[in-house]
DNA sequence: GTCTATATTGTGATAGAC
DNA sequence: GTCTATCACAATATAGAC
């Protein structure tokens, strides 16, 4: 690594994100990433070889921004309820502060599913302690019967999904109203959380 | 690929569906719609004059697929529960039957926001109904209080997400087994009902 | 490191024979 | 209606001056 100009290379990332993000990788068009870093094409391959090399780079942080960080939560010694609590209202908050990684990395999982593999492998992703713990939870008559799987799923499923149907959402429940919209997210921190224990909870 | 009984606008768009849901707009290739057909490109542009008006026909299938059919359950005077019950397992289903369809509508919606307004002032879309409903039943006491739009979300999230978020819930789920994700997705019919029902029901 | 100019390949779309 | 051949342009990538 010799002298590189840190600031341009931080502006092609910002902006390779950006777009990459909001238009996926069959989308972007790297003349509009050059043009939001305010250099040009050229100075672009001059820092990544090909528009692969630079997607790769956006792509893993972004995964590795939705999937892998909370994840380790689902490992901790933590009581179940305590648990979905902070996994929940953290993973909202994560998308909250990056809006667009849920679709983005959703998309190209669908369009690229053999990425996953490679990404997976290589971070370890293990729910089998957390699908363990619920279902000791069950054996102990503490939460009701269910698929652990099943509740990891929902869990995810509604954390996750306002992200990606945010434009739909928001015109049917809020008449497009963007501010509304960022409220009624921000009160799902904690309105999740409570509607799954209240699932699971045996009275 | 095509039946040889079909006609050719048949073949056409039945390709162009499996292409354009897989790959999105941009992803999509004329070429490979052509192949899958079993046509050539210039007898796409007889048939639809560009890429976009055969998209337009697609994405207006699937959008109709994914958002009206059911909503219209919704208005329906049907009790709570078993609407509920009536709505998630029917939403599932289609998705079974349609399995790309989620993840191409979302996707193309955060890519071209501005189309579902157009698509979705051309129908009825009206929750409000059920929305009202949910109130009221709060209002009786017979179920626990909760915003009546996050109940929605959280029943379109867990009828929806799986779809979207298939490869990697199979992979860390089921170890890439198809099979076993196909009759989790299946068991979700009676699943997701039950698990919405018993987070509002009141004791 | 940054630019202009250009090479090279894609891809959507059309012309015209049959 | 269906084909082959080709156009026109867009987009990635490279060459080379400064």
């Amino acid at each position: 690594m010799a002298e590189k100009d840190l600031n341009t290379e931080q502006k092609i990332l910002e902006a390779a994100r950006l777009v990459f993000t909001q238009k996926g990788f069959e989308g972007a068009r790297m003349q509009e990433i050059a043009d939001k870093a305010g250099i040009n094409k050229a100075l672009l391959h001059y820092y990544y070889r090909s528009k692969d090399k630079l997607f790769e780079g956006v792509f893993r942080e972004a995964f590795f921004t939705m999937v892998p960080q909370v994840m380790d939560l689902l490992k901790s010694e933590m009581p179940l309820f305590e648990k979905i609590r902070f996994f929940t209202s953290n993973y909202i908050e994560i998308f909250i502060n990056n809006p667009f990684i849920p679709g983005f990395v959703l998309h190209e999982l669908s369009v690229n599913p053999k990425r996953i593999v490679d990404l997976l492998s290589n971070m370890g992703i293990q729910p089998a302690l957390f699908l363990d713990q619920i279902q000791a939870e069950i054996d102990k008559g503490i939460i009701k019967p269910i698929d652990p799987r099943n509740l990891l799923t929902n869990m995810l499923a509604m954390c996750i999904f306002p992200f990606v149907a945010r434009p739909i959402l928001q015109n049917i429940l809020f008449t497009n109203d963007e501010q509304a919209f960022a409220q009624f997210v921000e009160d799902r921190k904690k309105a999740v959380p409570e509607f799954i224990i209240n699932a699971i909870k045996n009275e």
